[in-house]
DNA sequence: GTGGTCTAGACCACG
DNA sequence: GTGGTCTAGACCACA
C-alpha cells in the first residue's frame, strides 16, 4: 500500500533511501498532509529491516519538518512541510543535474538523449502521486 | 592542467570523483588516446590527496581499459578506448536520470525546469572538452 | 476558564505540562485555595487531551499536596500549598537558569539579553495570575 | 582536556547532552574552527559511552554545520559555523526563558532573583571559554 | 586509524 | 500499541 521499497545490496544507505522515498511520496502528493505512516515497527517488519534503520529515517525526517510524532499515537505527515531556500533549492538541483549530466557525457549520450531521458524520468516519478 | 579536481567534503570518495574525471575527458576527447597524464605522485601533489587514492583511481583506469602504463615511461591514454554494450549503457543513463529526477520532483521542480537543467549542465560539461 | 493549555508537539509530556501549569496558577494566585478545578474528564474534554494524561497530572499534584480531592464533590486547591526546602528551591532555580543559559549562549545572546529576557519572560508569566 | 562530561542518569539523552556540549564549547571560542574534535571512539571511551551514542551527536553536528568530517581522517570543527536566522533565534531565545521563568515563578522567585540568576548562570558558562 | 551502517535486543515514557 | 534511547558487536569504505 505505500510503495516503499529499498534494496539492502544498494550502495546508498537504508535509511536514506526510505528518507528518499518518504519525501517523494509527500512532495508527489501520494502521502497528503495528516495522513498517518506506517509505524517504525510495521515499515521494518514490512521491509524486513531492523527497527532502528527505520526509526532513523524517520527521525530525520522528522527533524526536517516532513513528518511529525503525536506521542504514544503514531507518526503524521507534517501539515505544512516546509519549503526550502530558493538560492539552495536551485543550487541542489544544479548540482545533481551536473551529476547526471556527467555520467550522460562519460557514456556518449547527445544533449537531446541527455535532457529528454532526464523528462522521462521526471514523468515516470511524478505518476507515482494519486492524480 | 588537466582540469582534474576533487572535492574531499562531497559524499562520493575522492578516488572515485577523479576515476570518473578522467574517464569523462576522455570521452569529451579532452585527452587524446597515445596523450601522456600525469604520474600517481604528481597527480597527488596536485590536488592534495593521498598518492594511495589517486592510485586506486589510475588502478581502476587501466583494468578497465581506459589507461595503459608503459613500464618506467609512465601512464597514458589507451588507444582504443573500449566502448560499452548499448544495454548498460542505456540502463546506466536512465538509472542516472532517474536519481536527478528524484532529486528534482522532491524539490519540486517542474517537468520543463528538470529537463532544461540537465540539459544545460550537458552543455556545461561539453565545454570542458577541446573541441 | 484556567487559562490552562497544553502543547502535544511540545518535547515536555503532556502530563508534565499539566501539572506545572497547575502549580503556577496556583504559585502565581490565579487559583486560591479551597476553590475547585475541573473534573478530570472535563479538563481533557477542553484540553482535548487522553482523561488518563488528566489524571495523571492531578495524581500527581494530590501527591504532592497541592490539591486535594473530596469524595463525591470534586478536587479543590489545598488550604496550605506546602512550601520547598530553601535550598532545594535554591538548586532548582539554579538549575533551571543554567539550562537557560546554556541555550542562550549557545545562540550568541550577550549576558544582557540573556537576564533582560529573563526578566521579560517572568513578568509575563507574572500578568497570568489575578493581581 | 575536552571538558566534556555527559550524566547517563539525567533525563536528557547523552547524544543531547553531548550535542549541547559541543554547541557551547564552539559558541563561546574553546573550540576553535579547524580544530580536531576527538574521535568517536575515543570519546566513546572517555565517556564511558557507547561509540554509536557518540556518533549520533557528532552526525547531528555534522548535519548541523558546526562540525565536518575528512574521510578516513577525523572528524573538525567546520570552518564557518553557521549563523541562524534572527527570527528563530529571538524565538528560541524567548521560549527557553519562558521555560525558565515558569519554574522560577512556580518556586516564587521574584523578578529580580529570576534575571539575576540568569545572568549568574550565563557568567559561569562564558567562563568555560578560552579567554 | 577514521567515520558510517546495520543488526539484535533491551528498557523506558507516553497515551 | 506508539516512538526514543542505549548497548554490544559486527562489517564496510576511506585515507
Amino acid at each position: 500500500m505505500t510503495k516503499l521499497h529499498v534494496d539492502p545490496r544498494d550502495a546508498v544507505p537504508i535509511w536514506k533511501q526510505l528518507e528518499d522515498g518518504v519525501r517523494r511520496l509527500v512532495a508527489s502528493g501520494a502521502l497528503l498532509p495528516g495522513e498517518v505512516v506506517p509505524s517504525v515497527r510495521e515499515l521494518a517488519r514490512d521491509l524486513r529491516i531492523n527497527p532502528a534503520t527505520a526509526a532513523k529515517a524517520y527521525q530525520r525526517l522528522t527533524d526536517a519538518g516532513i513528518l511529525h510524532v503525536r506521542r504514544g499515537e503514531g507518526t503524521f505527515v507534517a501539515d505544512a512541510p516546509p519549503a526550502l531556500g530558493a538560492k539552495v533549492r536551485t543550487k541542489a538541483i544544479t548540482e545533481a543535474a551536473l551529476r547526471y549530466a556527467s555520467v550522460a557525457v562519460t557514456l556518449g549520450a547527445s544533449e537531446e538523449e541527455t535532457s529528454e531521458t532526464a523528462r522521462t524520468a521526471y514523468q515516470q516519478l511524478k505518476g507515482d502521486g494519486r492524480g
